[in-house]
RNA sequence: UCCCCAGUAGCUCAGUCGGUAGAGCAGGUGACUGUUAAUCACCUUGUCCGUGGUUCGAGUCCGCGCUGGGGAGCCA
């Protein structure tokens, strides 16, 4: 048995292969078979292994070991190929990989659901567990893991802390968000204290759930560590169901101490900007891929992004406009109301053209912990909105004044006393702070192209649906 | 949750006025070829989503249900 079947060190990604491979060296690949075209004296297998999207051109003559069972391999067997790295005669590939020796490590025979053509994305789903063996769901999560580590990195080479807020959570109040119930009682008969179910005697002694955000918690590492992120996943029991919903999705939220809404604005803007410009840097191939076949003009809007100086409006001026405009909007603009998506992307699209800082929000519309401005009638939020999606970040300075956040939570109906500990930071060293939230499964979905957030996360949970 | 649209072969879809189905791809066989989602010829494949109704007769019309998609609300 030939030991380089077994050995992982012996194997070279593709990837590696077609940047660096050198001619005429001896190598071994592995991967899964993407197609087969076999011929009398030669057959070509376009091997893929998920390093890159472009497949490695496999060549075999008759004499290689096995060739007529090869020539039968179906679309998605696994196979090992030794064999050496030569230029390609033929139009397509500057490299290919004469094969010497091919094992079929796994077949795959022709009831494999993927063929070597185009899937509905629908139908795609239905199969999640094997379409990332596809070329748009490759370079989907290629795409959406390179996002991942670029994040990470932002925030290092600023001296951000990562912290890992609970996933378990009793706050029911952190957000607007229905909460996922989290408990190891008896759904069958729970113990009941005057006819409701009696939290006390639950694991934690009280009722919890999944958490909808990570703020709460981030705010208090931010008053110990300065700079702080989170960036981890998160739960919302909506009965949502729209290309832009998920129960369960990941979000990114930093917080920093001595920092006002401006300072939130300008690291909302440095964050965005540098996510661009990383998938356009870093994930070329992929990011073409999206450009030719899902969304024309893709690579131009983001380098769009980079390139612009992102506008700032006030709430009051950006009602004044829509008011104004001559657009026709299915919802009307008053002063107080939140605006619509249609409303924000008149605005980023139409009359800035780009990406678009909306401040200062009625505080009516927006959540307790918001600092209430001198006006007494705003709160120093901010959304930052962007062409084609509308809204892509929200945040704001928070109330770091006790008495007044006190008072917001019973206007809102809030009771102070469940958040003692969230109350308490205001409480000792209290610091003015600032920090936003930003859906990882939208970003991505902005820097891709991608239109159906459940075609950007591996297996998406929607209501009614947990599979996989 | 509300509003719209759809469900026909493994996949993508066509199916006229109501008369029990067809194409491309996939698969099989053969030919041919340094091929590129190869090409050419021939062949195979159906609970027409389910259910009830109208009708001599329903893929087609109507009711209900299920599933999927799009839009809205909620929001990230």
């Amino acid at each position: 048995m030939e030991i380089w079947k077994h050995m992982k060190s012996g194997r070279m990604k593709i990837k590696e292969v077609l940047a660096a491979g050198k001619v005429g060296s001896e190598l071994v690949v592995k991967g899964w078979v993407r197609s087969v075209r076999v011929g009398k004296n030669v057959t070509f297998i376009a091997l893929n292994d998920g390093s890159c999207l472009a497949s490695l051109q496999v060549v075999l003559d008759p004499a290689v070991p096995g060739y007529r069972e090869i020539c039968g391999l179906g679309t998605g067997s696994a196979v090992a190929v030794r064999g050496s790295l030569a230029e390609s005669p033929a139009a397509g590939q500057k490299r290919e990989l004469r094969g010497v020796e091919l094992i079929v490590v796994g077949v795959g025979d022709e009831s494999y659901p993927l063929q070597k053509k185009r899937h509905s994305f629908e139908y795609l789903r239905s199969i999640a567990h094997l379409r990332a063996r596809t070329n748009t769901f490759g370079a989907v999560f290629r795409v959406r893991s390179s996002l991942a580590q670029a994040i990470h990195r932002f925030f290092a080479e600023r001296g951000f802390l990562y912290v890992h807020t609970p996933i378990i959570t009793a706050n029911d109040c952190e957000g607007g968000g229905e909460m996922f119930r989290v408990t190891t009682l008896d759904m069958a008969g729970p113990p009941l204290a005057s006819g409701k179910v009696d939290y006390s005697a639950d694991f934690f002694g009280k009722a919890t759930g999944l958490t909808v955000s990570g703020q709460l918690e981030g705010e208090l590492f931010a008053q110990a560590f300065s700079d702080i992120y989170t960036f981890g996943p998160t739960f919302r029991a909506e009965n949502s169901n729209t290309a832009r919903h998920v129960a369960e999705f990941w979000m990114i939220e930093p917080e920093m101490a001595f920092a006002d809404l401006m300072a939130d604005a300008a690291l909302a803007e440095e964050f965005f900007r540098y996510l661009c410009r990383h998938v356009l840097d870093n994930c070329c191939e992929d990011m073409d891929f999206f450009n030719d076949h899902l969304e024309k003009g893709l690579l131009e809007r983001l380098e769009g992004v980079v390139d612009a100086s992102f506008g700032m409006m006030e709430y009051d001026n950006a009602v004044d406009i829509l008011k104004k405009a001559k657009a026709p909007f299915r919802y009307p603009v008053e002063w107080g109301c939140d605006l619509q998506t249609e409303h924000e992307r008149y605005l980023t699209e139409q009359v800035v053209g780009g990406p678009l800082f909306i401040l200062n929000y009625p505080k009516e519309i927006k959540a307790f912990y918001m600092r209430l401005n001198d006006d007494g009638r705003t709160v120093a939020a901010m959304d930052m909105l962007v062409p084609k999606v509308g809204e892509i970040i929200g945040g704001s300075q928070r109330e770091e004044r006790l008495d007044l956040l006190e008072r917001r939570m019973v206007e809102t109906g809030i009771d102070p006393s469940n958040l003692g500990w969230y109350l308490d930071s205001r409480r000792w060293g209290s610091s003015p702070h600032a920090g936003f939230g930003l859906g990882f499964e939208r970003l991505v979905m902005y820097l891709t192209g991608m239109e159906n957030i459940r075609d950007v996360i591996p297996f998406p949970r929607t209501p009614g649906h947990a599979d996989f």
